[in-house]
DNA sequence: CCACGGCCAGGACGATCGTCCTGTTGAGTA
DNA sequence: TACTCAACAGGACGATCGTCCTGGCCGTGG
């Protein structure tokens, strides 16, 4: 460390491979810290445990993000929105009737939380929780996305009932995703699928009820 | 400090009126810890902001409680659990029906939020979701407050129906309470009570066709 | 009244926090 | 090939984290 400079000794543990690759870089550093931010939550992350589970020196993540906040906004634009397109949206919107498709989401829900052992919760409800107070960019953010969740499947459940039924669709379609957000909380509280699969039995009863195909 | 020490010099500014008072002073920090664990999170609460809240010494909080997940267990036993149940489990019992009665429960918390301005959640969900996983202890602890909370629902769902209705009041009670769990996360989000008013309303029309009293 | 132990003030401690700085290397451009 | 700047490595920086230590004060039992 002194004098006796050993920077080529043989190749061995050379530094780095570096090689530029700037998307690449930061698609690890968003996927890093989406899985931690939603596994363990954003305040409970630190810069350096973001640093070390995507393996980048923080000359490399300071470049991509100056502040923690700017990571956090990433996350939520780049990783939570698609999250929720993928698992709620696209399944709404591709199938024919509301009540089959939330029912599907669910029931592929339970099953993945019983495949692994783990339950971490809603990915969007444990953002919500400890970045929506904590700065306002965040809460709109997240407010936008609980909307466009909200909305899909209002959609699906206005074009899935009768013209006549006086239920209203924006309000049902709270009460699911409360629901299955509020389940979910549970679940992770309980560390099994048991509260989301009463509350979708309970769902689908309801559903049967009010006639929403 | 050094040599002209002016402990007593006319009468101001005294380093404190100490007083031993120690339920008094625990209960101070308990308080300020529910406070703002419940409004700003576990894992945003620093020790110091604690002290700085509560008045108190880094003394005193060593003596009362030596690490930071003594004060969260104190909270989950001492705070949470009491909120959880003079809010909910209290007025179940107290009321003859069911549906009354978590219908009042959803407009007593509504109107609550319509009085002060900013919505900080559900007490308890909040709690759950960055105190779950960061200790098996607190895990249980949260656990076995959502349990409480579920069976008092349940109890008084399995009094208010007929003998004949096949209604599981254990996953209905779970429903009502995902239901405002969620419900509350959406509206810390959006910052208004609308989300929980239109749960409310489901569930009022949903216990209407489940004929629960 | 005295002594003793619980109670508490104030600050020290090493560790770690988030951010920023310096220097080097990669890959286009001319 | 020479130049240039984005991309990155590695570590320094002050601030703050949670914990613990020293020492003085309070109230109670003897």
């Amino acid at each position: 460390m002194v004098a006796l400079e050993e920077k080529s000794k043989k190749d061995g543990a050379r530094t780095q491979e570096r090689r530029n690759d700037p998307s690449a870089m930061r698609n690890r550093l968003i996927d890093a810290a989406y899985e931690s931010f939603v596994g363990h939550g954003y305040h409970a992350t630190s810069i350096h445990d973001l640093k070390r589970t995507a393996g980048v020196s923080g000359g490399a993540l300071a470049h991509h993000f100056p502040t923690k906040k700017d990571i956090g906004l990433s996350v939520l634009r780049e990783r939570a929105v698609k999250a929720v397109e993928e698992t709620w949206i696209a399944p709404m919107q591709a199938a024919s009737g509301a009540r089959d498709a939330i029912l599907n989401v669910l029931g592929a829900i339970v099953s993945e939380l019983d495949v692994r052992g783990a339950v971490t919760g809603c990915p969007l409800s444990n953002l919500a929780h400890d970045m929506a107070l904590q700065d306002p960019e965040f809460r709109e953010e997240i407010e936008e996305i609980f909307r466009q969740w909200r909305d899909a499947i209002a959609q699906k459940v206005r074009s899935s009932q009768g013209p006549v039924d006086k239920l209203d669709p924006d309000a049902f379609a709270a009460l699911v995703v409360a629901a299955y957000s509020g389940a979910m909380t549970m679940a992770k509280v309980t560390q099994t699928s048991a509260p989301l699969k009463a509350c979708a039995d309970q769902l689908k009863r309801v559903m049967s009820d009010l006639s929403i195909a």
